[in-house]
DNA sequence: GACATGACGATTT
DNA sequence: GAAATCGCCATGT
């Protein structure tokens, strides 16, 4: 059937990281990647939070780039929403930018134990 | 099927 | 240390 349910797997296999991104947390899309075996496709982890909005419980704005930057902000219903609702569950946001961002980094392939 | 684009990352200059 | 360049892979035109 599906011959090319290549991007169905690798979307569910980013949401349900995404999803267990423990509260106050951050994680990059590279590191997301690298929990799949596929680091140096990054960029389609980005490319299947573009689809995210298929999926509303996924907390995207926990989401940024290697540089801790909201690169995606924009993608949201507002181009605030991400850095108001980062602020609000405690992390520190300046200029699109995360602040400690190495200090509430979040690995999925170390916290998940992913090999 | 070639060309351009994209919520990235790492490396080199 | 900032800017430029390559790599990677899927999607759209």
């Amino acid at each position: 059937m599906n011959t090319q349910a290549t991007h169905l797997d690798f979307f569910e296999q980013v949401y349900a990281i995404v999803k267990e991104i423990p509260f106050g947390r951050v994680t990059s899309y590279g590191a997301i990647a690298q929990a799949l075996g596929t680091k140096k496709s990054s960029r389609m982890v980005g490319w299947a939070m573009n689809a995210c909005h298929t999926q509303p419980e996924i907390p995207a704005h926990r989401v940024v780039n290697r540089n801790g930057l909201l690169t995606g902000k924009m993608h949201f219903s507002s181009p605030t929403e991400m850095e108001e609702r980062l602020v609000k569950e405690g992390i520190q946001v300046k200029n699109d930018q995360i602040l400690h961002f190495q200090k509430i980094f979040w690995d999925p392939s170390i916290e998940l134990q992913i090999k």
